[in-house]
DNA sequence: AAACTTTTCGAAAAGGTTTTCGTGATTTTT
DNA sequence: AAAAATCACGAAAACCTTTTCGAAAAGTTT
């Protein structure tokens, strides 16, 4: 039983694919019986109306593109699962490519899913893009008028909606916060040197620092790269400096880090406390249970999803907005807890 | 500038549309002023043929859908990369899905799918449709002619290609391989009690049971549902039972269980060994490092990819497969060493 | 100069669907 | 009985592209 199409139903009564068109889908420009007898048909062949055929001539495939630089980072993975939620919700089916980081590979995808596959596009920037800080492909697209959402790892020089990380306000918000548990001097070990949310934690972390009169030291920003080795670099850092809290900006490096303090025998959070960024499945389960900084990868998805579907079903332009979502600190052992007055902030 | 077609360029140079598009293909058959200038002329504008259009002329599109329950979960998260990955070295983009292990949503995705939108579909049962064991979306699937490729949660009723972990196997040889090292009384606590996975497992736990002589107590399973308290059932595993090992059939229940452990200062490996089933981001992380059978999740997306191409692209029909994939031990420092020879089984 | 070949382009079909409009045929109204 | 309305269906366009075939024009060979 081969698919069949209106056509083949159509021969088979003897009558037009009009009619035939019109009597699956119920209409009352059709006989009674005639309607009965097609629909009966077409039931028991499982016909079901060709989508592509559909998308061609309504000129929308209900589909939108998702493009995220590696899925197997937990934050990404919750993103993507708050944008799969909605869009489905709403209707839309998500055709989805990792870009796996590298330009080329996100390159080609914009270019293929901006033929008409698409409605819109979700994108983060893998690191080689933000790196080389080549987006012509992105502006493109806006040329091209397909709507594009970005979301955490963004471009100044697309002009388009966006939801990020308040990164910024992470950066101090954390710092802050280990400044009051009695910290000093805290190291940053990040290993996304390259990009945006990386330079905006920092700067955070300069105001915080700035407010409450200490001093910044450049020597206590360390950048690890693909190659190098934590330990080294953690080992260099605890010779001289007299640390008393590491932020790192990644989850992995926090659970690294705080293993390789454990086998030095330092007492976290007594003489080290450790805060890390991305609040994913390992934080909670080591020990000491590490305080994190969530992002809410998978609100971040659901407005992305809302936001481009809202756009791309919406007449005329509206403005393009970038929506700032606040992170949260989630407290756990590896921090020292504040004395007196429990002061949110 | 809106989305140009070949009609517009067309216009532009007063010729007809087979001219350009002949011309944007470079065809012999188009002089060569007139491809310059209207290749110029597409390029300016950015023109690019359109997908839609082109899936309904060649009737592919080039796509395969994938059906996945529950991203979050790792292993799919490692398949999915797989699939991504193949799929898209041999030219074929992927529109995701998530079940979250609901049957209803499987349900609709397989029907909105399976009407031109891909050429296959890769898909792991939701827990729903497997409690259910209703399979009648996949089996019309098959019955329409739409390759289909199952992996992990697979079912006997529908007949198509398969790649599924070695489940009973690796129940066997986990089993044997703690046996090995001296422990008799083996605990399975699995939060999967609907899966076939499941009990494949506990199959070849009992397989290795019999084979040493040892005792299969049917009270060493336990099953954990949503809403129970792990806590609970541990204790009173502990109270009367005198277990030595306990085998977690995923990731989390084998770190929970370790926690648990270590909270009522039981010693891991000495007292209790533990193994875990799903080689996640966490069990390297914890201490101690936990012993774990990896089910290879990369690998068998790639085998699942490439095995659905080959169908697609292959005229004729070949036979079904199923293609079982072996686990490995990843030993680690939750299980005692085997004394003596390191003998490989 | 006639016959033939090459060059250069256009018409039309095909892919599957919906929808608008037109046309007979039947039924209802005057 | 004539006029009007309703009914039941078909033809054709539209969505966009590639490709086959045909044809006119230009060039080349005898």
């Amino acid at each position: 039983m081969k698919k069949i199409a209106l056509k083949d139903i159509a021969a088979n009564f003897g009558v037009s694919i009009s009619t035939v068109s019109k009597a699956v889908n119920d209409s009352h420009e059709i006989s009674k019986e005639l309607k009965e007898k097609i629909q009966k048909y077409a039931k028991e062949h499982h016909y079901r109306p060709n989508h592509v055929a559909l998308s061609l001539l309504k000129k929308n495939t209900k589909t939108i593109g998702v493009i995220v630089p590696n899925i197997l980072n937990y934050f990404f993975t919750l993103v993507f699962y708050g944008i799969e939620k909605t869009a489905n919700s709403r209707g839309y089916s998500i055709i989805s490519c990792i870009s796996d980081e590298s330009y080329l590979k996100e390159l080609k995808t914009v270019e293929l899913l901006s033929t008409g596959t698409v409605e819109g596009l979700i994108l983060s920037l893998s690191e080689e893009t933000q790196a080389k800080g080549n987006v012509e492909h992105l502006q493109n697209l806006i040329e091209n008028q397909i709507p594009l959402v970005m979301f955490d790892r963004v471009s100044e020089e697309v002009d388009c909606d966006k939801v990020v990380v308040d990164d910024f306000e992470a950066g101090y918000k954390t710092t802050k916060h280990l400044l009051k548990t009695g910290c000093k001097r805290i190291v940053i070990v990040s290993a996304i040197y390259n990009s945006s949310v990386g330079k905006l934690r920092v700067d955070g972390y300069k105001k915080a620092l700035k407010e409450n009169g200490v001093e910044y030291d450049e020597r206590l920003i360390v950048e690890v790269r693909k190659n190098d080795d934590l330990q080294l670099l953690i080992s260099l850092l605890l010779d001289n400096k007299e640390i008393d809290a590491i932020i790192a900006l990644d989850e992995i490096t926090a659970v690294d880090t705080l293993n390789i303090l454990k086998s030095k025998d330092i007492e976290v959070p007594k003489e080290i406390s450790i805060v890390g960024f991305t609040n994913g499945r390992l934080s909670k389960y080591v020990s000491p249970a590490l305080t994190m900084v969530s992002q809410h990868g998978q609100y971040i998805g659901e407005q992305a999803a809302n936001i481009l579907i809202d756009r791309i079903e919406k007449e005329g332009d509206m403005p393009y907005t970038t929506k700032l979502v606040k992170t949260s600190l989630i407290e756990r052992d590896s921090t020292k807890k504040i004395l007196g007055n429990s002061s949110s902030y």
